[in-house]
DNA sequence: GAGGATATGAGACATGGTCTCGGAAAGACG
DNA sequence: CGTCTTTCCGAGACCATGTCTCATATCCTC
């Protein structure tokens, strides 16, 4: 379990469409374990395991076996429309997000989930390249902190450093 | 097993003082399972995994406890001086480095590490903090790519986008 | 509908790491 | 040195997160 989300009104923090539609238009099968696990993911906020997703899915009586659901988490990462991040404690997590290149802040207070742009990042490695003689052809950047709500409200509610 | 070196003449690439040094330095207990862990990890270069360690103890006919390797590293990272680093396939590996804070570059041709250092990623930080309302208070940043030698070989050997 | 391609689920397997616990050994001190 | 206390070690159980296999079920096209 990645962390217990509070139920808050942020069902569908940035407007994405339905990932459903995004396998639909992928030209893949829409199958009813993806389209659930597409539901499972759309009904979150924030950072999820593919554990939570398991955990929901039994919960609403929706038996899905854990091999389909890590075979749709492939595939929607591969669509760019779901990402796995990684946690400062070394754990892994998936996340909703745009298919566009960016990256992401995650709030250690309430799990939130922020897409931050890529613009300084891109110079910084233009000159890393320049000075070191290598080739970069990808990288992986991670911010943590605490998000707005959760930096004005109590500094409390675990969080590993 | 993370990648398996090619024994090249890099064995103390950045010229690292002995790892074993630096538990002393930290007023830590040199056992003899630490100092082995130190010199296994010494006589590599670039990125390794904890089974690599185990392997090399095996191949040495020095018996070590995975649990001791682990707990090796964990103290070595702690202090600073190796870290452990996420791949581009989602996988671990492990390098020696630097306590001072930085980033690694790392080769998908043979495994070599560079160090990296932070300035304008402090700025980008900065930015994004003003911009969003966030606390940035820790981040991860890996780049992935080719080192000098290995962009005029050959482009081949393996890495996955 | 029927049929072939494709996806699913159960559960074995793999990997990477943690925990427990009795026994071993470092280091302090005399 | 020898003893004592504290810490560490090793073996192996355990756990979490994924992956693989293969027989079965399902899509989707025709
Ligand atoms: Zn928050
Ligand atoms: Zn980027
Ligand atoms: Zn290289
Ligand atoms: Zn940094």
């Amino acid at each position: 379990m990645v962390s217990e989300r509070r139920s808050s009104p942020h069902s569908d923090p940035a407007g994405h469409p339905p990932l459903i539609e995004t396998l639909d238009r992928a030209g893949l099968r829409i199958t009813g374990p993806r389209r659930a696990v597409a539901d499972l993911i759309d009904a979150r906020s924030g950072l999820f395991s593919a554990q939570d997703l398991l955990d929901d899915a039994g919960r609403k009586r929706v038996p899905i076996g854990r091999a389909t659901v890590f075979r749709a988490l492939d595939l929607l990462e591969e669509l760019g429309v779901v990402e796995r991040i990684e946690l400062p404690d070394g754990g892994h997590a998936y996340v909703a997000c745009e298919p566009a290149h960016h990256h992401h802040a995650v709030c250690d207070g309430c799990g939130r989930v922020r897409e931050v742009d890529d613009h300084a990042l891109t110079d910084a490695i233009a000159e890393i390249e320049r000075h070191t003689g290598w080739t970069v052809s990808g990288h992986r950047l991670e911010l943590y902190g605490r998000c707005p709500e959760c930096r004005t409200t109590a500094p409390a509610e675990a969080s590993r450093s």
